[in-house]
DNA sequence: CGTGTTTTTGAATCATATCAACGCAGGTGG
DNA sequence: CCACCTGCGTTGATATGATTCAAAAACACG
């Protein structure tokens, strides 16, 4: 069900220059700026495809947490782009049970190969408050037609969620509790790092323990052992929503994490 | 312990022609049309692109089971079009256990994002003796430049293959070991019926219950006692890799399986 | 036939799920 | 300001599904 957001949630038009007075959240300085940060880094942006991409500020809306952005089985005719929070995709059971497909952390985005006007085979829901832009599927296409590196770095994009998705297979597949839970934290350590919301180390994950237990393909009472199990391995440390990896080397050896697919 | 199988390398050079002298299996009539009548099925194609697709027969070899395709780490350098026999895609652990993250049967591809340069995240290896045309890149991307009706038959395939990945990566998170197998014999059923490969609800499976195993995040013991049961239940027969449906109502009801994602 | 692979069996063990309950914190409304 | 509610994390006890190890039986193949 999509919710309307009043407007005085979020009214800006227009590209929003970075504002040092609004101090309210370090993550969330320039939002937009994330997206630019990561495209760039799958492949070279141009100066006007970097103003196409603020120009995309327009469309961004606040959502509240457990916001469903698009049913399954309903039909896109909007691109999805994260700016903060994060979402996940999910398929749900008869029986009420839930599998976590991926997140979607800002700078991910959802434009169902480009709009194709099929179903989708699973529910998108923000998992957290969320910044996204929900982008008209004609302005979406328009945006790829006119600035192909753009479209590069999308495709590229999903290639790198396409190997994320295949590594999460691999995860539930033949990992244990704890080690599942290793590769997960080294994932987001490095999703979260490249757009620059790791320090030191630490980074917030919004996630609940059931979260995690849905996506890990584990009950949750499991999953509380199995991060204290983590904790009294000196691994990580976790104060509510705040984790910092304490032996980042360990962590990585214990869940066999490869670097680099992303 | 996983035996470590001598593992054969592709060494063909060159285009090898279709020989016509050679009547090894009765299904293998010919290869090339079921490819054409499963793209086709995404999107309608036309004479020409048929003819196109008729000249891939060039490219085709046989390859014996075990090899493999293309090493994980590997730059494809060629798209690969399965005719014939099962080949999969599959992630392994420093231990040696393997999660299988996809099956590739006739009329199923893999170009890798057509052909980005970027290193495969996965092998790809034949689970059985297969005939599988290796596409160089160039002739490849000729084709789908050509051919516009072709491009997009093979984007919707992809498509579709994401869908079916997602369905694995829920089937390992939320089913348990019978009601896994369950599902995949319902996706075997339909994947292969939709290729013409499935009679009065029976079909080969040439699968080893250890391939089985890492397909389905089991061991290899547990599948073959799962599958005892489900021939228990009456749900289906199986005498050597021939596999009879008797049940398909309640397999789908078991494993809560929704057709129409293929 | 004999050899190697695959399937099947049994028994012991372990990992994880399930059920149920409690505590704690934040938010809400009287 | 307090009582209440609700969501989330934590715990213990118990149940069970799945793994492991080991070995025998059944096949397939040359």
């Amino acid at each position: 069900m999509e919710t309307i957001v009043p407007v005085t949630v979020m009214n800006s038009t227009g590209p929003e220059p970075a504002d040092p007075s609004r101090r309210t959240a370090p993550e969330e300085a320039d939002p937009v700026s994330a997206l630019i940060c990561r495209l760039d880094g799958f492949a070279p942006l141009t100066e006007p495809e970097r103003a196409a991409l603020l120009g995309l500020a327009r469309y961004v809306r606040t959502v509240e947490r457990h916001t469903i952005l698009v049913e399954q089985d309903g039909v896109a005719d909007h691109a999805l782009i994260v700016f903060s929070g994060f979402a996940s995709r999910y398929k749900r059971r008869a029986s009420g049970r839930r599998q976590i497909l991926a997140y979607l952390i800002p700078g991910d985005f959802c434009d169902r190969g480009a709009l194709h006007g099929y179903p989708l085979d699973h529910t998108i829901e923000a998992l957290t408050r969320c910044r996204i832009a929900k982008v008209p599927r004609a302005v979406y296409l328009e945006l790829l037609g006119q600035h192909p590196g753009i479209a590069l770095a999308l495709q590229r994009a999903k290639l790198a969620e396409e190997a994320t998705a295949h590594e999460w297979l691999a995860n539930i597949g033949m990992r244990s509790g704890p080690e599942r839970m290793a590769h997960l934290l080294c994932e987001l350590l490095e999703r979260l790092g490249s757009i620059g919301q790791v320090v030191a180390g630490q980074f917030e994950m919004p996630l609940t323990q059931t979260d995690l237990a849905e996506t890990l393909g584990l009950s949750s009472v499991h999953v509380n052992r199995v991060l204290q199990a983590l904790r009294r391995e000196g691994l990580i440390a976790l104060r509510g929503r705040h984790v910092r990896i304490l032996a980042p080397r360990q962590l990585r050896e214990l869940a066999e994490f490869e670097a680099g697919y992303l």
